[in-house]
DNA sequence: GGCTGTTACGCTTCGCGTAATCATG
DNA sequence: CATGATTACGCGAAGCGTAACAGCC
């Protein structure tokens, strides 16, 4: 049994079975596939494979449990290679994190700009997403962590997700608009004007709004609170934005309103798959980004479980 | 990096880090793991032991993180040659069960003669030892789960216990002896002969009667309860045995009295290894032992992680 | 010298690519 | 006939064992 039948195999079905994408995914030609696949189900005895003639078109019972396990050998593989590369380029390591603009442009900056005054050769590479798109990035173990809001739909068993931050969130406006000077801002006060949310919060506020009988008129949803931002002293609305994304001195086009009665905070989470390797330097960066975020608590993160010795109810002898 | 290269340097560190002794178990010659280790080390960029001239002394840290990533690997392929086994030998498989004495002999008899009616061509291997061997065994991966008395030290983290079972105990002595007329067995009424116990069960024992501040005549401890029973049957003193052990049908030169005010029931767990993979012929037999082991109970325990989602106290932004 | 681990060398097998072949719509 | 899997074959690398070598009680 060989790590390369599992790569083959593994590749093979995440390119929908297509041994031909599978091997220029892997930089081979199809016959080395087909030859790596043929002899892994000959060292096992059955079929990995469903096929319609010779074409693949799903796998078998055994072909799923053995794609479970096949994962799992490769990704400690690929455990391997990242401490190998960690003990090389010791301080030196680029840190891979898939996050949000809101948390690249705002939460991130100031730390990774701390982090390099540290370490003046660490290096970054930010995979800007979706929440959803950054979950997916940790999942498939392309990003060290990931740094997102928490989401309201169940984590993956697979991934472990950690608060560390709240964001309350402010209102926007061109100097001089009416909500500016309303004497308390409410959600009837809101609802008064066109409204530039973003598509990440824009659950719990359209939540309140609905609940409280108020249509809205959202004019613009989107990803980046510089884009609502300028939509906003356009005059185009009002957007519901990050209070950490509005600076005083320098959004000089722009008015803000604090929420934080209106709607509960945002929640930053870090987001880690398990069975993943952390790097040093990733180590180093979470603890910057969070005192909480030791080596003892990631750890702990990581392999939390529930001990299963509670004795339920018990069937005498 | 090949599983090979893995496998050898789990070995050699198995093996007290000794070459020769490692390619021995591995059906190998020392050059040829050496080679490999030479080629792990080289493909890594960074030693894996450290070296007192050219003998291998321990493990560097790095060398620590790669063996616990490789130990991962290498039990995946173990996992996936297991599926292998399972699909070609359905229903025929070897089952593997780690276990006590008391529980070979009285817990498991009955349902492994059970199951062998419904598959006549089971085969089971019974690796009897002590409750600290068995959960050994099951660590190791040597066996496909263990049956064992609840232990007192807490679990290790790689394993699952689940209870099952409780085993009521009784004191068991020659006819005529005068435990078997007393008006109460009390623990004072114990103290008063030589006591033979299992030393699994002692424990407990020993902590009641001292408790009480009575002191005891121990004239044997064993692990076995036909041994127990024999020298309790010679006159030797009175056993304290699980329940499920004395049968008054052919104990003829013994009789029993119940223990259950006096102890509390040992327990019979299954010891489970995280990250292993269970035979169908081992879940089917496991559902026999309790209906409570079915597929997905037996998935959840495996699975159990608790969520960590719960949001402790946050700093706010 | 007996215990280590390591190099040298020849043999076999493995893994790959190129090119030709086979199946299927 | 176009697409996609497979077989045929030759080359280079990998992995092994035997034998010889080197450090350390």
């Amino acid at each position: 049994m060989k790590l390369r039948q599992m790569q083959c195999f593994i590749t093979t079905v995440d390119c929908d079975f297509n041994v031909a994408r599978a091997a220029a995914t892997l930089h081979a030609t199809p016959p080395a596939i087909s030859k790596q696949l043929r002899l892994f189900e000959a060292e096992l005895g059955f079929a990995l494979f469903l096929r319609a003639g010779a074409k693949f078109v799903g796998l078998t019972r055994s072909g799923e449990k053995v794609l479970r396990w096949s994962r799992t050998a490769l990704n400690a593989a690929k455990n391997i290679r990242k401490i190998s590369e960690d003990a090389r380029t010791e301080g030196r390591g680029k840190v891979v994190i898939a996050t949000t603009y809101t948390h690249a442009r705002y939460v991130l900056l100031e730390a990774i700009a701390e982090f390099r005054k540290r370490f003046p050769l660490a290096q970054f590479n930010l995979l800007q997403g979706t929440v959803s798109s950054v979950r997916k990035s940790v999942l498939a173990g392309k990003a060290d962590f990931g740094i997102s809001l928490e989401s309201s739909v169940p984590c993956d068993v697979d991934i472990v997700s950690q608060p560390f931050l709240e964001l309350s969130q402010v209102v926007v406006a061109k100097p001089g608009h009416a909500i500016l000077t309303a004497d308390c801002v409410t959600l009837e006060e809101l609802a008064k004007y066109p409204i530039i949310a973003n598509a990440a919060s824009m659950e719990e506020v359209d939540r309140k709004f609905r609940d409280a009988g108020l249509s809205v008129d959202y004019v613009l949803e989107a990803r980046d609170a510089e884009v609502m931002k300028s939509y906003a002293s356009a005059g185009l609305g009002v957007a519901i934005i990050p209070a950490i994304a509005y600076s005083e001195t320098t959004d000089t086009l722009l008015r803000a309103r604090d929420l934080r009665q209106l709607f509960s905070p945002l929640v930053s989470s870090l987001l880690l798959r398990r069975e993943s390797y952390l790097t040093r330097s990733a180590l180093d960066f979470l603890e910057l980004i969070s005192p909480r975020f030791n080596y003892d608590t990631i750890r702990s993160l990581l392999d939390e479980r529930s001990s299963a010795n509670d004795c339920h109810s018990l069937q005498s002898a």
